[in-house]
RNA sequence: GCCUUGGUGGCGGAAUUGGUAGACGCGCUGGAUUCAAAAUCCAGUUCUUUCGAGAGUGUGGGUUCGAUUCCCACCCAAGGUACCA
């Protein structure tokens, strides 16, 4: 009987589905769903990257992963293992609702019949996934978590103290009690600070306005990348080269109210996460790059500006410069001296406190009786902006007085506190720790109404000496305010320009150097010079402060920029050349020319620069991070909706109990006249929650509901992105049903976490960043027992097609429908052959009217054709040619002389447009899933891209077609062949046979640990071969054999096990009720004993070079060896009578003769 | 530019700790079988060669008795990333 792979197939596929052969049982469920069953066994879970059900359906690179984790999972079980692998859907996404855009049709009605086109070609390869638990996004059972775990991030804020996600009701109650002053919070940056009254003061709208500062997913208006064609928000990671990744639409920034995540609190532990996890290096560098960790310092440069009034008599005097620290009004002068008399003449209250700040090492600089405007303050921190005020008894008859003073103090970007003379004599210690935290929490930020100073972010303070001016990005908010009026034109022009060039204008163009000088200088923090101010496109408004300080000796930018413009490039490294560029290595750095950094390297010399900058407050340590905030919003339909509703203007969670929000019904899939978002189209859009009821209404009605006790107001209208739901769909698999929970306690306590995830590399800084994001999130909540969810992963390779071309002829660009044989060919235009068949065309150009000279101006082209018309390698079914395309029918074909019609192949990537694309579906039809299943794992190593070609399926399809002989004699009978072995009395194995096997298991087991795919099949093809020419019979070799294969080609293994079962072929129809399958046969055991060895066919080298072989005992000494060897004929030919100088001998190994 | 991965016959690829380079398969060549084809089976297939042998794993060096494997420098290809201070 012969190999009948499509019969045997379909029916192991139908039996497999009938008896839940793969349903993966948890520890909880009720015995008859067989539960328990799990228990005695260790958990496995094998996970595929979550698909996209596209319309286009499955080619042959997408199940390559799927193969390679099916393998996995299989051989897992054969290992004794309880193991989850479960499949589903991604179902939210743009293609669909393009494509209702188009026709109108509903993404849930197309979604579903790509689901079953994906499905039925899924099952036609023989997947061992657990059905039972699939999940599709777009089902308002499964976003109701995805809801569910958006809300309880909304009610989260970051404690960078305890380091983890903690509930909002928390920071309340803190607040109550001491306000914001000791909170330390991942959280926006422009919060004011605000005391346990204040709070308690504030009114509701205002506190919720603070704690959105707070929480872990918030409303803001950001800067977004906006794509008007596609009519949505894209984030970063779905935008390439500055177009829409999918459809490739040019992008705007704009400003847009939208959610966002704020990612940004895990910066750092998503970066040490990475550490644990064993995932491809290239994977892990692009989310460590993603993340952007740059260690370095803010410092922060006081502007040079003119007193008003002050102006000419300080121009000329102290040439333009001005230290930071004179923060005087128009009336300093009048002010100064009464400042210095106080100074000298403290009350004791001022003195104590003085002698406690200069004492208590608080890292910055505090100046007493100083003068701010036309106020002399009694205790000022410049750099913290904070003002500290000590009041006597005469205080509480002038409070409005002070209030008002307060108030100016304010606007100029002051805080000022105030202590009374007897709280600080009293109690200094408690003044001291207050003026502390206030030191602490202040923010370096010099934002709004701060502009007497630039803070910058360097990775190099160390190079502090080499600045020689400064850059701001044209977009910084000080520019308008530092720009003199000489320089006015100019800068404004300059920001002009560059803000009509598009980002993606602005990237191409980077050997461009462009800026110009705002006029205005900034204080070197060291020597007090003047360093000018410029602006420039090269500085990132979005990173760091958006503004550098330029050290051109040490960066390349820096350098070019300084050239360009003819600026100071100050020299401070030690024997160092930089007439030329930049010197940039930290590893060599010494510096040079710069006071007490002198001789230092960089580790030194940064660490003292920050030391030294702290003591004049005018810097800090610091980590940068280039990982953004991610926008959470997208003006879609086809996503899912929030849980939220808007009440004057404010965003409110609905309770979880109402969950699902369903997603609405529109009649168009596009934006509403007014620009809103797809969902404002819905007619009933409005949260109305009542008497313990909640439920979604129109306008209308919830207008006309009572206004008492009742709850709600108008829905959001933006959806969430498609990262939302595959960002926990793993967790959601351990208990896909569970009504009650996102996943019950003991589901997630026993399968803990992914053990292995296939997938492609192509999500690297998208789905895999922001699922360890949510992971470590519902991990700090309790909700998850491990803060990293996939212990291992691997990028699976793309596979990339074989084009085909032929050869078209032209006569000025029109085709002549011709075509001829690639033979000829290296490129189009190019022939390299004047024999016959190549004349001939001369002939048939003749007879469509052609000239001898227009057939002088024939050109050629090459021209794609569908691969699917070739007949072998690369010859062309003309035939099947004509059938796929009109033009070919009446065409003329110029072929070899044996009459073939040659194509020429190329590896590209398989797409459409290429004609490349190659389908499961035929390749099963022609050959079978287990064909399919062994030539992509035999294509090469998993993680590698490699060509498809489909002409070499015909080696692992013998293969197969040799294995199943190897088992059933090949009988001409049509009722199932003989078994080559007899059931109960088979011949016991022989030696040679028990070799053959031991190898194999060693050889196999080995590869799959470690997911070398590849060699496995060649091991097998390597076996079935001996094993044929033995002519085995043994039921000792033959079972244990289709075991190893089984994960790899488990139909035919799972046919020939059960043959081997009963001793003849056996239809599954005919299976009796109790038959166990090959699933979970336990992996044969390895046994080293048949593999031992009596002799070794020795190579014996000459100087390395291997030049014959030699069967020698392994039970020989070295010495016996060496005797042996010399006294060969061909050792004695090789050394032509020389004596060699040493004789290496490795037993069991090499012979190595030298001389 | 930077980071990562890789470079071995006509092609896909093997060689697990430094020890017989090219396993296994495709393709190709020749043969058997057949009226013929498909299928199947057998033999050969890195290059050069005076048939003794010699060279050979991107290039050039090095370490070693011995290097595809380890070290240094360079070249090329693919992927990621990009004025990130």
């Amino acid at each position: 009987m012969s190999y009948h792979f499509n019969d045997i197939e379909a029916k192991w596929q139908k039996y497999w589905a009938e008896n839940q052969t793969f349903k993966a049982y948890n520890p909880d469920d009720s015995p008859s769903l067989g539960g328990g069953q799990g228990e005695d066994k260790p958990k496995y879970y094998v996970l595929d990257m979550f698909p996209y059900p596209s319309g286009a359906g499955l080619h042959v690179g997408h199940p390559l992963g799927y193969i390679a984790s099916d393998i996995y999972a299989r051989y897992k079980r054969h290992k004794g293992f309880n193991v989850l692998h479960p499949q589903g859907y991604d179902s939210f996404g743009l293609p669909a609702e393009q494509y209702a855009i188009q026709t109108g049709q509903h993404p849930a009605v197309t979604t579903e019949e790509n689901i079953k086109t994906y499905r039925r070609q899924l099952d036609r390869i023989g997947f061992s996934f657990d059905w039972s638990r699939e999940v599709r996004t777009s089902d308002p059972k499964f976003y109701k978590w995805t809801q569910w775990i958006f809300i309880q991030l909304y009610n989260s804020w970051y404690n960078n103290d305890s380091d983890k996600a903690e509930d909002i009701s928390e920071l309340v109650s803190i607040f109550k009690k001491e306000g914001n002053i000791t909170i330390n919070a991942s959280a926006d940056d422009n919060i004011e600070q605000f005391t346990a009254e204040q709070w308690n003061n504030f009114s509701e709208k205002e506190q919720q306005e603070i704690l959105a500062k707070y929480r872990l997913t918030y409303l803001s208006e950001t800067e977004v990348n906006w794509c008007p064609a596609l009519g949505t928000v894209l984030a970063n990671d779905e935008i390439v080269n500055g177009v829409s990744e999918r459809g490739g639409h040019p992008v705007v920034r704009k400003k847009m109210k939208q959610w966002s995540m704020r990612i940004t609190a895990y910066a750092q532990r998503l970066l040490d996460g990475l550490n644990t996890i064993d995932w491809p290096q290239p994977l892990k560098d692009s989310q460590t790059n993603w993340i952007g960790r740059s260690e370095g310092a803010t410092v922060t440069f006081p502007i040079l500006s003119f007193p008003k009034g002050e102006e000419k008599a300080d121009s000329e005097s102290q040439d333009k410069k001005r230290p930071g620290y004179m923060t005087g009004g128009n009336n300093s002068h009048l002010l100064i001296e009464k400042a210095q008399e106080m100074r000298s003449n403290p009350t004791p209250a001022e003195d104590a406190l003085w002698q406690s700040l200069k004492s208590k090492n608080l890292d910055v600089k505090f100046r007493r009786q100083h003068l701010i405007d036309d106020f002399i303050v009694d205790f000022v921190c410049l750099s913290k902006k904070l003002i500290i005020e000590v009041d006597g008894k005469v205080h509480d008859s002038q409070q409005e007085q002070d209030q008002q003073r307060t108030d100016i103090l304010n606007k100029l970007g002051y805080k000022v506190i105030r202590f009374k003379n007897e709280e600080v004599i009293g109690n200094i210690d408690t003044v001291v720790s207050t003026i502390k935290k206030e030191l602490e929490s202040a923010p370096l930020s010099f934002g709004k109404g701060s502009g007497d100073r630039i803070p910058v972010f360097t990775t190099r303070p160390d190079t502090i000496f080499g600045v020689s001016f400064m850059t701001l990005a044209p977009e910084h908010e000080l520019v308008s305010q530092i720009t003199t009026p000489e320089q006015k034109e100019a800068v404004e022009a300059y920001i002009e320009v560059t803000a009509k060039r598009s980002e993606r204008e602005r990237m191409a163009d980077v050997k461009t150097i462009s800026g110009v000088f705002t006029g205005a200088y900034a204080e070197h923090p060291f020597t007090k010079e003047p360093i000018p101010i410029w602006i420039g496109d090269y500085v990132l408004a979005g990173y760091g402060t958006g503004a550098v300080m330029s050290v051109p000796c040490g960066d390349q930018r820096d350098y070019d920029f300084a050239k360009h413009f003819d600026i100071d490039i100050p020299n401070i490294f030690e024997g160092v050349d930089i007439s030329e560029e930049a010197f940039a290595d930290k590893e060599k750095t010494i510096i040079a020319n710069s006071d007490f950094l002198n001789g230092m390297n960089y580790k030194k010399a940064t660490k003292r620069a920050i030391y030294e900058l702290e003591q004049l407050g005018q810097g800090k340590g610091k980590i940068n991070y280039r990982l953004r905030d991610a926008v959470f919003s997208r003006q879609r339909y086809w996503g899912e909706p929030f849980p939220v509703y808007y009440k004057d203007g404010l965003p409110q969670m609905i309770d979880e109990k109402y969950l699902p929000i369903r997603l609405p019904e529109v009649e168009k899939y596009l934006p509403t006249e007014d620009g809103k978002p797809p969902l404002g189209n819905a007619k009933k859009w409005h949260w109305l929650e009542e008497n313990g009821e909640g439920k979604i209404v129109s306008k209308e009605e919830f207008e006309n509901s009572s206004p008492l006790g009742r709850l709600g107001g108008a829905l959001e209208l933006n959806t969430m992105p498609g990262w939302a739901g595959s960002s926990y769909y793993f967790n959601r698999y351990m208990d896909p049903h569970n009504e009650e929970e996102i996943f019950s306690k003991e589901a997630i306590n026993y399968w803990q976490d992914v053990d292995l995830y296939i997938g492609g590399s192509e999500h690297a800084t998208g789905h895999l960043l922001y699922s360890r994001f949510w992971q470590k999130f519902l991990f700090d909540k309790g909700i998850v027992p491990v803060d990293e969810y996939a212990k291992k992963l691997i990028n699976q390779g793309m596979i990339l097609g074989t084009s085909a071309f032929i050869y078209e002829a032209l006569h000025k660009d029109k085709s002549l429908n011709l075509y001829l044989t690639s033979r000829f060919f290296d490129g189009p235009d190019h022939y390299t052959s004047l024999d016959s068949p190549w004349k001939e065309k001369d002939n048939l150009f003749k007879k469509r009217g052609l000239s001898e000279e227009n057939i002088r101006e024939v050109s050629y082209r090459n021209i794609h054709i569908d691969v699917n018309v070739l007949k072998s390698q690369n010859e062309v079914d003309l035939e099947k040619l004509k059938e796929w395309r009109e033009e070919f029918e009446g065409a003329d074909f110029i072929k070899e002389n044996n009459g073939k019609f040659l194509c020429k192949r190329e590896v590209e990537k398989m797409s459409k447009s290429k004609y490349n694309v190659v389908n499961p579906d035929a390749i099963c039809e022609q050959y079978g899933a287990d064909s399919l299943r062994l030539y992509e794992m035999f294509l090469g190593p998993l993680e590698q891209a490699k060509p498809w070609n489909t002409a070499g399926i015909t080696g692992v399809h013998s293969f197969l077609k040799k294995l199943w002989k190897l088992y059933l004699s090949p009988s001409n009978s049509p009722q199932g062949g003989e078994l080559t072995l007899e059931n109960k009395d088979s011949s016991p194995p022989s030696e040679e046979e028990l070799k053959v096997l031991h190898k194999t298991i060693k050889k196999v087991e080995e590869d799959i640990e470690n997911f070398s795919f590849n060699t496995s099949v060649s091991t097998f093809m390597i076996a079935v071969n001996e094993l044929t020419a033995q002519k085995c019979t043994s039921r000792e070799i033959l079972e244990p054999l289709l075991i190893l294969i089984s994960p790899y080609a488990p139909h035919i293994a799972e046919q020939l096990y059960a043959n081997v079962q009963f001793g003849k072929h056996i239809d599954v129809e005919d299976l009796p009720k109790n038959y166990k399958g090959i699933t979970f046969a336990p992996f044969p055991r390895f046994e080293e004993k048949y593999l031992v060895e009596s002799t070794k066919n020795y190579p014996i080298s000459f100087n390395g070079k291997m030049r014959f072989t030699m069967e020698l005992s392994l039970n020989l000494s070295k010495d016996e060896i060496e005797a042996a060897v010399m006294a060969h004929e061909k050792t004695q030919a090789q050394l032509q009578g020389r004596m060699p100088k040493k004789v290496i001998v490795v037993p069991g190994k090499i012979v190595n003769i030298v001389g």
